[in-house]
DNA sequence: CGAAACATTTTGACAGTGTCAAGATGTGAT
DNA sequence: ATCACATCTTGACACTGTCAAAATGTTTCG
């Protein structure tokens, strides 16, 4: 039995404990109120506690990024299950679970995205974030093989992943970073801020379909 | 002759020295390292000289944003000049003119879509925000009374500019914050991003142009 | 069993931050 | 010339991330 298997040596799990307390400020307080401090003194431990669990602040937002990958990675997954196998709707559903995870951890999302909070070269985060970045090529590869008659280069093929990719990831930026409150008559709650993004991703993919011979 | 028309009171127009401080920390340094004292050094004044100028740290940065605003509606107005009056390419050159001016202007962007770090109740920023905004939207509604053959909801106009909005930012958000380096194969230059962004767009257009008949 | 080796946590310090309060300084009007 | 006022400086405070050193708990091994 390591040290790391271990459970209860002097605070029992911290690393643990420090990133469910930064789950808890972030989604409590906010990303920019957070801080390595509070984080400790919400786990109860002095200030300098996390030091030996993470190199720095980057070092404790990357695992907690991680992480997030790959809670968005259960959420595109879910959402393909419940749906038919048509390739169609498994773009649709990956979409959906993309959107869906957004808005519904918006601090995470923040996380995940902030270039200037993570260490980019962090292995594990490499590797979760390439694995959520490979459901949503997988559905576009599959949609591409029925659905577009023609083969298409690496290039353009990418050029159909980064457009299906950025229309949900601009969407629940947009919409998370609360740029769409000032549209008048457009219901700002995010369980209607989900339900228009995954409108708008269907009508989206449908465009792509019903235009598929002639581009 | 008021106070603010002078030029060379303790320090000329302090106001506006300051707002290219921070323009150059945040293009030489990034936003990450970009502070109010940093930003009152650079201009060579003491640390608490903005306060008279600006109420806070955010204050600064709204102000900011609030030019960038502007800055990105001469880029975008500026790409419709070069083109036909054709509905299509005018909606094509706000989008292109939307991604040049984000990964052109990295910093500046970040800052207009940071929301924590802006104070969104500011009325000069919501006037230049909204203004941007229009000039999508009023893209958008010509290329749909042109293109589209039945009338639209209210809500299924809104769908289309946002989702054509989407395009344009998730797409420059990816890019800018360097999410798509770990794509092999993929030209990481900032202008290959901003070419393979006209592309992707391009094609996002035709393929709503083809499929308008239909859905 | 005990002591050494080690992992873990605490304490203290330092430079940096935003913001507040108070004082100093330059400018325009009367 | 004096006064009101805009502008800027100085000093202080609590907060931050990170470093170094000390303290404490746990394991290992003789």
């Amino acid at each position: 039995m390591t040290y790391s298997e271990k459970t209860n040596y002097h605070h029992g799990d911290l690393r643990a404990a420090l990133l469910d307390a930064t789950d808890k400020i972030i989604n409590r307080d906010g990303l920019e109120l957070f801080s390595l401090r509070a984080c400790a003194r919400e786990a109860g431990v002095s200030h300098n506690a996390p030091a030996h669990h993470f190199a720095d602040l980057r070092g404790l937002l990357t695992a907690y990024a991680t992480n997030a990958f790959d809670l968005l990675i259960d959420s595109m997954e879910y959402a393909k299950k419940s749906r038919s196998a048509d390739p169609a709707e498994q773009l649709l559903a990956t979409g959906e679970g993309y959107i869906q995870f957004a808005l519904t951890h918006p601090g995470k999302f923040q996380v995940m995205f902030r270039n200037e909070k993570l260490d980019a070269k962090h292995m594990e985060l490499q590797n979760s974030s390439a694995k959520a970045f490979g459901i949503l090529e997988h559905a576009m590869t599959n949609w591409l093989e029925l659905y577009h008659p023609i083969a298409l280069t690496d290039e353009k093929k990418l050029k159909y992943i980064l457009m299906a990719w950025s229309v949900c990831h601009g969407y629940a930026t947009l919409a998370g970073e609360r740029k769409l409150d000032f549209i008048s008559g457009f219901n700002q709650g995010t369980n209607h801020h989900i339900d228009f993004g995954k409108l708008l991703l269907n009508t989206f993919i449908q465009s792509i379909t019903y235009s598929n011979t002639t581009i």
